[in-house]
DNA sequence: CGTAGCCTTGAAGGTGATCAATGTTTGTGG
DNA sequence: CCACAAACATTGATCACCTTCAAGGCTACG
C-alpha cells in the first residue's frame, strides 16, 4: 500500500474515532497523536487477527464491521466472550502486563478494519494523556458489566439468553451516532452479522437450540433474517422473554 | 472505636497490604499514603457492606475473611459474581465514572475486614502514582479473564464446574504469601466458608445439583467439608472432570 | 463441480430443575 | 438455658428443557 493510501486511512480513522461515544469531546490533537502510531488493518470474513496466546504486542479499535473474540474450551470448542463492534476497544487491557499474551482470538465478521496500536504508545498514554486511559477503561468496564449480566441468566431459560444478547446488540448500536429511525418500519437492526452458529457459541448452547427459539420467533413474526443480517420487529416480546414470561 | 484503635489497625493494614501479591515490591511509602486517607470496616458474617446502585463513593482492598459480589437477577434471585479473598480490590472499576454506582452488592462471608478508600484518593492516585492504579487494573484483569473462562465452562457439565471453581479458589490461595505445606495431609484447603447455596449461586444452578455432586464426592474421597470448610483430597480427580471425562 | 460453512428438521435421551419433605446447625430473645 | 426461628444440608421422585445424533438442503466460493 502506497504511503499516501496509509495517510488517507489514517486520516479517516481519527475522524471516525471521534464519533465514537468513548472519544466525544476529546481534544482532536490527541486522537491524532494516538493514531500516528497505529495502522490501519483490513480484514475479511473470518481472517483471524491474532490468536489466543499470541504475545499481545499492540491493542486496537475497531473502526468498522466486527470483529468476535473467541477462547477455546477444555473440550475443544469455542466459546465466543465478546462481539466487538466498531468504538470498541480490543486487547487494552493486558497491555499494563510485562509480557502480555491475548486472551482471546479475534476473527473478523464479514469485511472490517481496525486501526492497531502498539503497546508502547498505550504505555506512553499512561504518562502522557490520563483521559484518554480512563476512557478506554469505561470500555472495559462495561464490558465486565455486561460478562457479569450473562452470567445472572445462566439460569434463565435458553429464550431469554438469545433474547437478552439480541437486545444487547441493538442498544449497543443505539449508543453510537447511527440514526436508528427505522424503528418502526424494519425494526430494529443488529448491527453484526451474526450466524446461529455464533450465537450459540457465545450462550454456550448448541445451534440447534437456537435455530428452533429463532424459527419460533420468525413464525410469530418477532424477528426476521436476511443474509445474516437480523432484525427485531417485536422488542416488546423479546422483552418478555428476559423476564421469564414464556410465550403468550 | 478511640483514635488509637483506628491508628494500630491502620498499621496493621498497611503491613497486610505490602504481603498481598499485587503490592509485593512496593515502596512501603505508596502504600502509607494509601491507608492514611482510609479506614478499616470490619464486618460480621452475612452483612452487607454495599448494596447493587447505591452510589460508588469509595473502593476497598479486602484484608482478612471474604466478601461474595453478587446482583439480583431479572427473576429474584442472586447471582454470585465473584468471591473477594484478602488482597483482592473491590469496586475499583468505576471509581473513574462521573456518578459512579456499585455494580455489586457486596456481603461479607464470617467476619471479615477491608480497607476503604475514598473515591477521590483513587482518584489523585490516576495522577500521583500510576504504578499503583497499574497493580490494581491487574486485579480486575485477572477478574476478567476468570469470568471468561467460567464463561467458557457454560456447556460443560456440573462436574466441570464445580471442580472448576473449588480449583480455581485454591489456586488464588496459593498465589498468596500463605504456605501450603498440608497438601498432602489434609489436601488444599479452600480459603473461603462456601455453603452449597453459594456454590450454586456462582454456578447459575441449584442448591441441590451441588449437594448431589458434593455428596458424591465425599463419599469417593475426593473431598471433605466441616464448618463451611472444603478440602480438596483428590486435586487429580477434580481436575478429570474439569476436561470432561466422567467418573472412572 | 465439489467442498465447506451454514441452516433446518426430527427423534431419542440425559442432565439438571422442580417440588416436597425432613434433618441439622446457628442464632436470638424470653 | 430453653424455645423458636432462620439458614443450611439432604434425599427422592418426577419432569422439562436442551443436547445429541442423524439426515438433508441451501448458498458461496475456489
Amino acid at each position: 500500500m502506497p504511503p499516501s493510501d496509509t495517510a488517507k486511512s489514517l486520516q479517516g480513522a481519527i475522524s471516525e474515532i471521534l464519533n465514537f461515544p468513548i472519544f466525544r469531546q476529546c481534544p482532536r490533537e490527541k486522537i491524532e497523536a494516538l493514531c500516528r502510531s497505529g495502522q490501519v488493518i483490513v480484514s475479511n470474513h473470518r481472517q483471524r487477527v491474532f490468536d489466543f496466546g499470541d504475545p499481545g504486542t499492540y491493542f486496537g479499535i475497531v473502526l468498522g464491521g466486527a470483529y468476535k473474540l473467541s477462547r477455546p474450551t477444555p473440550s475443544g470448542e469455542d466459546s465466543i466472550v465478546h462481539f466487538a463492534a466498531p468504538g470498541d476497544v480490543i486487547a487494552a487491557f493486558i497491555m499494563t502486563q510485562s509480557q502480555p499474551r491475548f486472551p482471546v482470538t479475534a476473527t473478523a465478521m464479514g469485511p472490517s478494519r481496525f486501526l492497531k496500536i502498539p503497546r508502547e504508545t498505550y504505555l506512553e498514554l499512561w504518562r502522557t494523556d490520563v483521559d484518554l486511559i480512563a476512557r478506554i477503561q469505561a470500555d472495559l468496564s462495561s464490558r465486565m458489566s455486561l460478562l457479569q449480566m450473562q452470567k445472572a441468566l445462566n439460569k434463565a431459560p435458553l429464550t431469554a439468553k438469545i433474547a437478552s444478547l439480541l437486545m444487547d446488540l441493538v442498544a449497543r448500536q443505539g449508543n453510537e451516532g447511527l440514526a436508528n429511525e427505522e424503528k418502526d418500519e424494519s425494526g430494529l437492526i443488529i448491527p453484526i452479522p451474526l450466524t446461529r452458529k455464533e450465537i450459540a457459541d457465545n450462550l454456550g448452547v448448541t445451534t440447534e437450540s437456537v435455530i428452533r427459539v429463532m424459527s419460533d420467533w420468525s413464525k410469530e413474526g418477532y424477528v426476521t433474517t436476511n443474509e445474516r443480517q437480523i432484525s427485531i420487529l417485536r422488542p416488546d416480546q423479546l422483552i418478555h422473554f428476559i423476564h421469564g414470561e414464556s410465550s403468550n
